[in-house]
Formats: C-alpha cells, structure tokens, sequence
DNA sequence: CGAAAGGCTCTTTTT
DNA sequence: GAGCCTTTCG
C-alpha cells in the first residue's frame, strides 16, 4: 500500500516535505496523527532513515502509545527503533543515562506534585514563614513556572521586584537544595535539568543532535519555554524539525504553555515551510460551524478556514437543566435512549465538563441508571493514599536519601513516631545537612551518650530504632529480591498489610488497590534488575490522567475538557455550559485567561464527531452552596439555525426524573431558535418562564437524517451501511410514532433495531 | 502519641 | 462538600 494513498493535498505536502524546518498547523480532525506516523513512515522506507535518528515527542503517554501502535503498522519492526515518548519520559531517560555529568544520581526519584507540597510545606515551615500568607500552592506554582522559563533560583531571585517574590526566591533556593538533598527531581525539574545538560556539556549535545537527526513534536501550541529549549538544542545541528500544533488548542498557559513558541518558530527558522491542515474529517457541517462560530470570538489569533465533506448532521441540542442533577439525569436519560434506539453504544458517548468536581451529579446518575461509565481523572489509581504510601516505602528503599518520602511513612502504619518527634528528627538533618534517614540513625545511636543528638525519651527511642532496623533488615534484602517480592515482604515487615486490612470494606478496597499495584509491579521483573525499580517507579509518577483510558471498553467516558484533548467520540455531551463554570469564573477578569476559556470551549465541541449537546443549569451546588449562573457567553456564539435550544434533539428528555420527583420537565414544547441573531446573551432573548411543576409529555423525537413521512424508507432487503457497525440487510422497517424503527442484520455486528431519526444510517 | 471531632479554607484545568 | 488543619481528650 502506498503511503500517500488516501492523503489529501495538504497532508500529503506534509508528509513529503523535504528535510529541514517544518510547521504543520492542523486544525481539529485534519489527520495530524496521521500525517505525523505517515511523515514518519516515509523518511524511514522512502528516504532511507534509520529508524534509530528519528525522535517523536508527544505529552501524555497515550499519544505516545498510540503513534506506535500505528507506526507498527505502517513500518512493522522498524518501529521499534525510534524513539517515541513524552517530553518528560524522554528528558528523563537522557538523565539517568547522562547523570554523571551533572552530578546526578542514575536513580533519582521524580517528584509528583504531591511530593513538591510537601517539600514546600517543610520549606515554609523551616525558614519560617507563614503559611497563611504565602500558601504553599502558590508559592509551588511560582517556582515552578520559574523553572518553566528557565529560570534557576540565582535568576529568580535576581528578576524578583516585589516582596512576595523575594519570599518565594529564598524558598525556591531551598526546595532546590532539598531536592538535590533528597536525590530527588521534580516534574519541571526533568526538562529544566535536560536543558541545563546540553547547555553546560556540548559533547553530550552533539552526541544527541547527531543521534537524533528528526525530530517531531506534537500538540506544539502547549510547549513551554523549556521544552522549546530542549528542542531546540537537539534539533539544533540538522535543524530537521518538524512541529505539529494548533495555536486555537492551546489550554495550557497555565502550565506556562507559551503560543509564542510557535512564531518564535517561525522567527527562529527562517527557512521554515508551513502546511495547513484545514479539511476536517470528523465533526459534522453543523458541529464544525458551531465550533468555528465559538472561536472565532477570539481577537488575538490567525484566522483558519476549516471546511468539512461530511454531511450537515442533525442539530445541536441545548438543554437548560433545573440544577445539576437534573442536568445528569438529562444526559444518562438521553444516553440510555440513544443506546436502545439509536444504535449506538455507550463508548460512543462522552460526557466533558470544566472542573473535576463536576464528575460527581454525572456519576450518581449514573449509577442510578445503571449505565456503565469510564472517569479519566478525578483521584487517580497512583494517587490513591494506599498505593502512593507503597511507593513511598519502596522509593525510601530504593533511595533512602528520599526524606518526603521517609516522612509519608514513618508513621504508617502508626509506630509511635509523632510530629514532635519528626520535628527534632528535622532539626537534626537541618543542622548536619543529613538526610532525615541518617538523621534517625543518628538519634538513635547517639541518645544518651556525650554530645548527644537529642534528648528523647526511651520510648520514642525505642519507636525508631524499631523502625530503622526494619528498614536496614528490608535495604540488606533487598538486592536479592524482584519487585514483586520486595513489595511484599515490605508490606510483611512495615505492618502495612495488617494495617490497611482492618476489617471494613473500605480496607478490602484499598488492598485491591495494592494488588493491583503489585500486578503492575510484576510486569518489570523481565527488565534488567539494576534498572527495572528505578522504571517502575518513573512510571508510576508520569502516568497521566488519560492513560487509562481503554477505548475499547464499553462505557461512557467522564472527562474533563482539558483531558479530552486529542480525544474524539460519536457523541458528546459538554455540561455545566454556564457563566462561572465554562467560562471558569477566575477568568472574568483576565482577557487572556478568558480567549483560553472559549479554546477550551472549541476543543470539547471539536471532540463531537455526529452528535452534541450543550448543556446548563439555572443553579447549582457549587464549593457547599447553590449559585446561580447565566448561560454561557459562548452559547450566543453559536450561528443561529445550528442548534435546537431546547434540549429536543434526542429522546424523551421531557419525562420526569424518577431522581426528583419535584425536577420540572421541560419549559416549552415547540423548538426555539438559538441564540436570537444579534447575538445577545440566551437569557436576554428567551427569558424563562416559571418551569411547570408537572412535566409535559415528551414530544416525538425529531428526526435528524430524514423528514417525517408515512412511508418507511427502507424496505427488507434494502442493503444499507452504519458507520458503527459497518454493512448489513434490512431485515423489516416500520413506523413507530412518527419515526421510522428498521432492523437491521449487520454482517459483522448482528441484528439490531434503529431508529432512523438517531441512526445514521445510509443506503450502501 | 493517637484518635476523633470540629472548624477552616478553598477548589480550574495536569505532565 | 471535602480535604486539611487544629484542638481536645484518653
């Protein structure tokens, strides 16, 4: 099979363009994956490269999963070759291998963001500065867009003006001295240190740069000054680099994401070749038209002209829910109907919303109607106490330097080691510039004798030696032990097992939870022991949210907007659409903030490959108590005729919800245009009238692929194709209150019964 | 020292 | 509404 074959004309010039600087802006749906694994592809079987010089870099490890599977499949072996994984795991990879350079330990430990609270927190404690007045959040998220800029401790404190930046530089200067202390980097620290690596060793550049002679790089609107840095410097000699964005992607400013990057680009490689990606493939006309109608509200950004082939698709529905709950019940109502009538599966669907907390209406609904769902997000299997307290010991064993990590466990289960004891344990590190570890030892070998460390009492003394001969004896063993063995003789000795077993569900749940870690641990024993800890644990650190994710399981996908990136579904429900919520009220005083907002917007919209609902509710339980918000802003931005503002789009949204016996049904039967033409906000245009206390009958649903008639269209016999569930025979079809129901015999999916006004369904 | 209870403050998004 | 911190009591 050719490798051009199926590309269109801009993806094609993408995918052969020569070496050297190449910018491939792509708009949602345009095929970027495609057109980065096929440019790939092509430099290896065409060009001749060895599959060893190319460097693909991504920023969650799914994309990097993904661009694999599909690269094996276009290139068989040769894919195992390259070098495809996130910016973080591959700084991390050059770290360890390069560590002696910079005096670095092979085994650091990576610090998640947990572990970097904690280490601010004893940082503020130890300098003594008021927690209230300088959090440790906000002095975290300072640092850490200091070292997103590059930006060292002597820098910062340089650069600082204010007195709160004076404060943060005399922090920033000591977490970083722990971390060094404690062998420890943290996520920001990874690409900073990579950075510094080249910067200061330019034959390890050059070896690198000589390596690595093509680099890609997607989702490049999200870059920040550091990751550019290190692209920069590696892609410095053979300038062949080729990036791969959307600057009306870009949710990441917040995490020092820099859209500047790319004109930098541009700016920096003056040779450079530009492509637009502009032909969208997924969304319907009418999604995509919305979509554009959202972004286009923006100021500051180029404007693209994306078009589609795809055909019109049904409207957009937009459904105001009474209150959060409703608006749940709204969704898992319309899902279950879609998925009895409309052939579609529950993977088809995804429900995206602006904050995490929002997953918890949608999950109690739910549950109530016993709907299967996937959450990306929300508390993460690493993140859970039980699992993290496990890593934390086998991290302490593995570096025993790890003093965040000493401290997660020293007391747990309890052993009788308080705060007051940790605190003289902390005073003695601090004075001697030892590790909390060799602090402990000390204490306890010297207690009572001349120049004693501390004065503790015997039975505290006795609590510690306790404690660190179990550690010893785990440390001696050790070498000797695989993961998996090690884990379980840790969870023998420490207590944990006994501990975390206490006889209620909740402890059964959480041992699950360590098994299930275990398991995970089990799948490194194949690799080279000196290594395999050190892996183990990195990964557990920069696994992301959307990594577990299994598409291919059957459930509706619970995500955040920012998650959903990259993603895509047959069908998608955004809610919480309100002023506060989506925009996030924290950007209404920040017009950069709130451009990033309505981005956000156009991604979730843009995830909608045949079916959207956009949905709000007049008041909600938001931080403990009820708020009311407006409609989104960004509603009136959808062009007029787009969307149907009453929710009617799908099923029998109107029937009352057996959650809430009080939920109002739906405020008014006869579709409404949305937004009014001028653009006003939805609420100035169709002010609501009281909500009915009794619910209205649901009106017959409206069909989306074909207009109302008596006749049905399609006849046994009739072969016919589903984009779901590929080519079959109708098998009967009749009228049913005004849609069409036809059954089908697919050939690889078997029979099923469609509603025609849900199913897209085409003759074949 | 540890467990339990009560009060406090915030919560955007995450590699 | 939850998680975090402080307080209180055994």
């Amino acid at each position: 099979m050719s490798l051009l074959e199926g590309l269109n004309p801009a993806q094609r010039e993408a995918v052969i363009a020569p070496s050297g600087p190449l910018l491939i802006l792509a708009g949602p749906g345009s095929g970027k994956t495609r057109v980065i694994t096929h440019r790939i592809a092509n430099l290896i079987q065409r060009e001749g490269v060895n599959p060893h010089r190319i460097m693909a870099v991504t920023f969650t490890n799914k994309a990097a999963t993904e661009m694999k599977v599909r690269l094996s499949k276009l290139v068989g072996r040769d894919a195992e070759g390259l070098t495809v994984g996130t910016f973080h795991a591959t700084c991390s990879r050059i770290l360890r291998r390069e560590a002696d350079h910079i005096g670095l330990s092979p085994h650091f430990v990576i610090y998640d963001e947990d572990d970097q609270l904690s280490l601010v927190k004893s940082v503020l404690k130890e300098l003594e500065i008021d927690e209230k007045r300088f959090s440790p959040r906000g002095c975290l998220s300072e640092i850490s867009s200091a070292k997103s800029e590059l930006r060292d401790p002597l820098q910062y404190s340089e650069f600082a003006q204010s007195y709160r930046q004076e404060v943060v530089a005399r922090v920033y200067r000591r977490y970083q001295e722990l971390l060094s202390q404690n062998g420890a980097l943290d996520f920001d620290d990874l690409l900073a240190t990579a950075v510094e690596l080249f910067r200061t060793n330019p034959e390890v550049l050059e070896r690198y740069q000589e390596r690595y002679q093509h680099l890609l790089v997607d989702e490049f609107q999200d870059t920040n000054v550091a990751q550019y840095a290190f692209v920069r410097q590696l892609g410095g000699k053979h300038r062949n680099v080729c990036v791969v964005g959307d600057p009306d992607q870009s949710i990441y400013s917040w995490r020092s994401a820099d859209i500047r990057n790319i004109l930098n680009f541009e700016q920096d490689y003056p040779d450079l070749k530009v492509v637009l990606l502009e032909q969208n493939y997924r969304s319907t006309g009418t999604i995509l038209e919305a979509a554009q109608g959202v972004i286009s509200a923006n100021t500051k950004r180029k404007s693209k002209k994306l078009w589609t082939e795809n055909p019109r698709g049904g409207p957009i529905a937009i459904f105001e829910a009474y209150n959060e709950e409703e608006e749940a019940s709204y969704v898992a109502r319309e899902i279950e109907w879609l998925v009895s009538h409309g052939g579609h599966r529950l993977r088809d669907f995804s429900v995206m919303y602006r904050t995490n907390a929002q997953s918890r209406a949608l999950e109690k609904a739910f549950r109530y109607y016993t709907i299967r769902y996937k959450l990306v997000g929300g508390v993460r299997f690493y993140e859970r106490r039980e699992v993290k307290d496990i890593l934390a010991y086998l991290r302490l064993l593995q570096n025993p330097a790890d003093g965040v990590a000493l401290a997660r466990v020293v007391n747990m289960p309890p052993r009788g080691i308080g705060d007051r004891t940790m605190a003289e344990i902390e005073r003695i590190a601090e004075q001697r510039g030892i590790s909390l570890f060799g602090a402990i030892r000390a204490a306890v070998s010297e207690n009572g004798t001349a120049g004693k460390a501390a004065q503790l009492a015997s039975r505290v003394r006795n609590s510690l030696a306790a404690f660190l001969e179990m550690m010893d004896g785990l440390l001696q063993e050790k070498s000797e032990l695989g993961i998996e063995q090690l884990l379980d003789l840790a969870l023998e000795r420490t207590g944990y097992r006994a501990f975390v077993l206490d006889g209620t569900d909740e402890g059964r749940e959480r041992w699950e939870n360590v098994q299930e870690l275990r398991t995970v641990a089990k799948e490194y024993e194949h690799l080279v022991p000196e290594t395999a800890m050190d892996m183990f644990l990195e990964e557990a650190t920069l696994m992301s949210d959307v990594d577990g994710l299994k598409e291919e399981e059957e459930g509706v996908t619970l995500i955040t907007l920012h998650a959903a990136k990259g993603l895509e579904y047959p069908c998608v429900f955004i809610v919480g659409m309100e002023d506060g919520i989506c925009p996030h009220s924290r950007s209404f005083d920040d017009p950069a903030a709130m451009e990033e907002e309505r981005r956000l917007c156009y991604v979730g919209i843009t995830r909608a490959m045949q079916r959207l609902w956009l949905v709000y509710a007049t008041r909600r339980t938001l931080y403990g108590n009820m708020s009311y918000n407006e409609p989104s802003r960004f509603l009136a931005d959808i062009p007029p005729g787009l969307a149907d503002g009453n929710g009617a789009h799908a099923a029998g949204t109107a029937r009352p919800s057996p959650l809430h016996v009080s939920s109002p049904g739906r405020r008014s039967p006869e579709p409404r245009s949305w937004p009014a033409p001028n653009g006003k906000k939805a609420q100035e245009i169709a002010p609501t009238p009281p909500r009915p206390r009794t619910s209205l009958p649901p009106p017959a649903p409206q069909p989306l692929a074909t207009p109302r008639s008596a006749e049905p269209q399609f006849r046994p016999g009739d072969r016919v194709y589903h984009p779901a569930f590929g080519n079959g025979v109708v098998v009967s079809s009749q009228m049913q209150r005004g849609d069409e129901e036809v059954t089908v015999a697919f050939e690889q999916r078997g029979v099923k019964k469609l509603a025609l006004s849900f199913a897209p369904l085409q003759r074949a």
